[in-house]
DNA sequence: CACCAATGGGGTAATTTGGGTT
DNA sequence: ATTGTCCAAATTACCCCATTGG
């Protein structure tokens, strides 16, 4: 079955646990997107349904879509992949994890994914990290994504740079498990 | 694949958010325009389908939009770019053109732009062209999009692998406008 | 010719709206 | 200031099953 794509007033304020009269209000305030059929039935669309969970901090209901953190490693050394895998899988959370190994499945799996953290080899070879992390933060579809950079040899002035770019930090390697928990947490993911 | 030029009541249905019931009624109400088939079955045609939903301010999913070609350009070199996108916009032809100029960008391109029609240089750096084709064509989302390979020095070898591959042909670099007309005509698209 | 998912017709049930009020 | 409640009218959804389309 496909997911639905609209929902009516009335579904809405389950997910906001509140009820159906009071999504109208916010839809003739605006507060929420809302289009109309032509008999005047109010319909929202998931999308912006979510938008508006996300916007009011309203826990989404699993049933909207994955709560699993979805998150994309970009590296090519599948060393340094298998480490971040397996430091993810072993920890108690849900997460969905894919992995690109060039910027064509970068930017494929950026789109389709919709990842909500990014691992980015900024050393990827064709593929500008600092372009591309400026490109995904510019996004609007894609600004709350949170983007923990990494590289070989650590310069300052490369992390400074990246993260004037949108990227929550810089990590390098080799990292340890310590850095992969914190750069986590600062990305709003708790491991312990 | 061509575009649908009629849709039942219940592919309608989707596109307003309401069931095919309610289509039913609008009919019978003369809100939508629709035709009968001789064995009773109603079919709106697109453009109908459009008008409507324009006029009554639903948003219109993307699979109903553009009747344009789209054309992706996948190189880095400007010049090429150039070459085709004025042939393109030379003709009569309608043409929603997109470029990308590294495989981020081509990934994300192919993904959210749904191209018809993607030119594809193979020797993009750090962008396996063999490799990009294959999984485009292998990707039943994309597999009716048509890629045109491009590459520098022709070599038969490398044409027909990626042929095999799934492209419709490799052109080989410096093309003429007649080339580029006849790899066109070969995907579909008649310019005179 | 036979199949089967999709559609139509007609009747009924459930939901939604809008406005006014608590 | 926000949200919940009430009501009649309108709109949309559901159900059954003979018919149609591919």
């Amino acid at each position: 079955m496909e997911t639905k794509q609209s929902f009516s007033t009335s579904e809405v304020a389950k997910y906001c646990h509140v009820t159906a009269d009071t999504i109208r209000k916010w839809a003739e305030a605006g507060r929420i997107r809302v289009f109309k059929t032509p008999g005047g039935h109010r319909r929202i669309r998931r999308e912006d349904l979510l938008k508006f969970l996300q916007e009011n901090e309203i826990p989404i209901h699993e049933d909207l879509g994955t709560s699993d953190v979805k998150i994309l490693i970009v590296d090519d050394e599948k060393a340094v992949v298998s480490v971040i895998r397996r430091f993810l899988e072993r920890s108690q959370t849900g997460f969905e994890i894919e992995v690109a190994m060039d910027g064509f499945d970068a930017g494929h799996l950026v789109a389709t994914f919709k990842p909500d953290i990014v691992f980015l080899d900024l050393r990827l070879p064709g593929m500008d990290g600092f372009e591309v992390t400026r490109r995904i933060k510019s996004d609007p579809q894609h600004a709350g994504t949170k983007i923990i950079a990494m590289t070989g040899y650590y310069e300052g002035e490369v992390a400074q740079r990246v993260v004037e770019l949108g990227a929550l930090l810089c990590l390098q390697k080799p990292f340890t498990p310590d850095d992969l928990r914190r750069a986590l947490a600062k990305a709003g993911v708790e491991i312990h």
